[in-house]
DNA sequence: CATTTGACAGGAA
DNA sequence: CTTCCTGCCAAAT
């Protein structure tokens, strides 16, 4: 594990504890990581991510429960696959937060 | 210290 | 419903 910024660390801790089969939007990541209104710094975070391994990325999504990138695979669409595989419930390019929305 | 960037969010047209 | 603009934040240069 290199250096970590001192945000980036507490996003990467708080992603990496979103159970499987649930998903987070960058808001509620940013607010269990202490600032709610640091949204766009989670997402620069993501991007970054050090270790995909341990940071599920794939399971934070947007406030609406759609997703705009991702790093690895062939992008978003890698990405809802995964989300579909792990059981996340789906409509079409949108995740049902409603349902499968992580309660910290 | 100033500027730019980005996987955002919310509102307006 | 789609598109554009604004506000916000942390990190990098």
């Amino acid at each position: 594990m290199s250096y970590l910024r001192p945000f980036y660390a507490k996003v990467y801790a708080v992603v990496s504890k979103i159970p499987k089969g649930k998903v987070a939007t960058y808001q509620q990541v940013a607010r269990l990581a202490g600032n709610s209104k640091a949204f766009r710094a989670v997402g620069t975070a993501m991007k970054n991510n050090p270790d995909m391994k341990t940071i599920p990325c794939h399971r934070v999504v947007g406030s609406d429960g759609r997703m705009h990138g991702y790093s690895a695979g062939e992008g978003v669409n890698t990405k809802i696959t995964m989300l579909t595989d792990e059981g996340v419930t789906f409509v079409g390019d949108r995740v049902q937060l409603a349902i499968s929305q992580w309660k910290g």
